[in-house]
Formats: structure tokens, sequence, C-alpha cells
DNA sequence: GGCCTATTGACCAGGGTAGTCAATAATTAA
DNA sequence: TTAATTATTGACTACCCTGGTCAATAGGCC
């Protein structure tokens, strides 16, 4: 158990999880530097001194984000992505269900991990720059890597088509974020989303594949 | 002449477009509120008092960008798409040129843009929603509307295939953007990526044509 | 009861805020 | 040339919000 953080850990879940959302959506929206601790504890509904007596300071509590969550993203992935499906939807398919299950728990932590992407407040780049490089290098790296090419049409520039099907899932993800959390029937919605993302697959198959 | 800002629309052009590409970056970056007037005139290197003779204060200052850029790029619509070609990559090709055109003067402009239509600061927000309805209804509204459906397969799902295209085309000028703005030589620069672009197109033409 | 930890929120010094205004510089008019 | 007008400066203000502290309280456990 990380010591440091101990007394936030043991919190129930429900409580650590009003913080943890609350802190993603203000540093995600605003940055380090202006995201607002009293914005947190207000959103969070806890008191000031509560917050510095999990986290110690503003700094800390960032930096526990970030590697918190990627954390969690890193073993979801391990955990979830099947990785003896070759086939280059599928595999999508694996990470878009995932994506939209972390979404549902934690709506603003993509957010929050691309904002941290483009921090550029020095009192935390820094730090950040030792961290982001073992988890790349670790994880992320080769999700598409081992990909079953034989299946595209002879003479298609593979690169530039693995670019488009990726350019799709993103596009399609983020146009359908926000009805990930507004409905309250998970589940259900979840495989909807994941039926109309199909249908994109599929008219890609039949564009890409022999 | 519009007759509020015409102190500032009297301004040399160089010094205008440090102004406005100084608060561009500025709000686009921080939204609305957490926008500082003094970081604005700090970049755009002029005084504080001068800012506040053009533009009398930050809200006018906002909606007068808002205003200004709809404008601009409206009017780089109608003059520069092509509206009598109904392929829809080359009416692509003729928005993407113009974006890129655009995002070499202004750097920040989409950026702001983007950050306009989530803006939810209520100092704003009512204003921006009058003025936001007539521009969507009037100008953007069928860039595609009238595109030559009949070079599609068959049996096609083409609202799909037009979502593929808009997230390619989409994803591949996000990716690029910096390279705009990097290199100096501008016009060539901008054809090579045009030309790169039009890689894409060919295969998707060869995907999702006949 | 006593002990320990969880939790509160008033409080602080420091810094940033939008906006002002008297003073100066530059330009134009006569 | 001088006078009048306009462009420009930046020190200044009153106010608000900041991250962080700490003495006080509440609650649970022995």
């Amino acid at each position: 158990m990380n010591v440091l953080f101990a007394k936030f850990l043991n919190l129930n879940p429900e409580k650590q999880d009003r913080v943890l959302n609350a802190a993603l959506k203000e540093f995600a929206q605003k940055g380090y530097q202006n995201a607002s601790t009293n914005e947190i504890v207000k959103e969070a509904e806890i008191s000031k001194g509560l917050l510095f007596h999990y986290f110690n300071n503003k700094k800390d509590l960032y930096l526990f984000l970030h590697d918190h969550f990627m954390d969690i993203f890193l073993e979801e992935i391990h955990a979830k992505v099947a990785w003896n499906e070759k086939d280059i939807f599928d595999r999508y398919r694996n990470i878009a269900r995932l994506k939209f299950e972390l979404y549902q728990k934690y709506p603003e932590m993509f957010n929050f991990i691309r904002a941290v992407y483009s921090e550029d407040s020095n009192d935390v780049r820094s730090e950040l720059e030792r961290r982001k490089k073992e988890i790349l290098s670790e994880g992320y790296k080769d999700l598409f890597g081992d990909v079953d090419l034989s299946k595209f049409k002879e003479g298609i520039d593979v690169e530039k088509t693995k670019n488009i099907i990726f350019w799709t899932m993103e596009g399609f993800a983020y146009r359908y974020q926000d009805k990930v959390t507004d409905i309250q029937l998970e589940q259900i919605n979840i495989e909807e989303l994941l039926a109309e993302l199909d249908m994109y697959s599929e008219v890609l198959r039949q564009g890409f594949y022999k």
C-alpha cells in the first residue's frame, strides 16, 4: 500500500471517487497553475483542511492523480485487451469498451491525461517528464505493433490506412463521449455504442480489407 | 467601418495582429474567466491602458474577437471554396488549404473558436448564444450538403463514410498543425502538406469510390 | 473516562485581477 | 511656430482569490 497516501486510499470508495473526479475535472479544465484547490474541495464536498490532510499540497495531489490514473489505464489495458486477437478492429473494440467503462467512472480522466501532456507549468513539468518516459515506453507503445497486416488489400498504403482507422475511432469516441454519462442505463448504453462502432468497422473493412 | 472599434482597426496591421494573436492565445488556453488581460498586454507588447483604450473592457474584447474571426472564417469560406466542385475530397482540399493559411496567420484562431463553443462563463454565454445561431445557420451549414454521392460504391453507408472522411481530415489537420508554423518556408510547406493530404484522399477514394 | 484520528472552516499573507487616470509623447492642423 | 488632438504609458487601486495552516471539534475505539 502506498504509505504516502494511505490516509486517502483507506477512505470509502464513494468519497474517494468524489475527490478524484473533482480534482480530475479542475486540473483537466484549467491546468496545474490555474486549478483551484478551493474549487476542488467545493465540488468534492469536503473541507479545505481535509484535502491537505490527505495530499500534503497541491503539487503532490497533482502528481498522485497522474500516477494513479496512469496505473489504472495501463492495468486495464493489460487486463482487458485480448492480445491474441490480431485483427485491428477487434483490438480497437477492446480499447473502446475499456475507455467507455473508465469514462463512466471518471468522466474527466482522459481530458486530464491529455492536459498533462500539454502541461507547461514549471512547478510540475520536470517531475512529469521523469514519470512519463517510463510509462510510454512500457505499456502503450505497441498496441498495434503486432496487428495482422495480411488482411489489408494488396498495394494499399498500410500506414495511412492505420491512421485513417485510428482517426475514425478517435472521432467516434469523441463525438459520443457525452452519451456515455448522460444516460443511466450504463451497460446497455455501452453495448449500443459498440454496436454502432462495429458498423463503422464494417464500412472500413469493406473499404480496406481484401 | 465598425465605429466602436475604429481606433483598433485603424492601427497598422502588424500591431493589430500582435494584439489579436496575444488575445486569441490567452482566451483559447484559459477560457474567458481565467484569461488575464495582463498576460495579453505583455505578450502583445502594448501597455495596459492601451488595451482598454481600444476595447473598453475585457468582455467587449472577447466578443469582438468572436465576431471578428467568425467573419474572417466565413468570408474565406465563401471566397475560396469552389462551390461548383462537387467532389467531396476536392471540397475538403479547399477547406484544408484555407485553414492552413489562416493557421499561419493566426495560430490560435481555431483553438479559440473551439474554446468559444465550450465557454461556460455566465458573463459572456448568453451574449454568445445570440451570435452563434446566426452564424451557424448562415454559412457553415451545408459545406457538404451538395456533394456528389453517386461516386460512392453501391450499398455503402454514405453517412458513415462521410464521417470517416471528416474524421480523417480533422485528424490529419490536427496532427500537422504545428508543422505549418514551425517552418518559415510557408508557401512550399503548405503545398507539401496538401500533397500528403492528397495521398490520404487517394486511399479513401480507392476504398470508398466505385 | 481517555486516546487517537478524521474533519472542520476561519484565518493569513501574498499575489493577481480588471480597470483608471494623470502624465507624456506623437501626430496633425493652422 | 504653436496649439489642439490623439496615442500611449504604467503606476495605482480596491478587490478577490490563492495555497496552506492550525486550533478547535466530532466521532470512534479501548
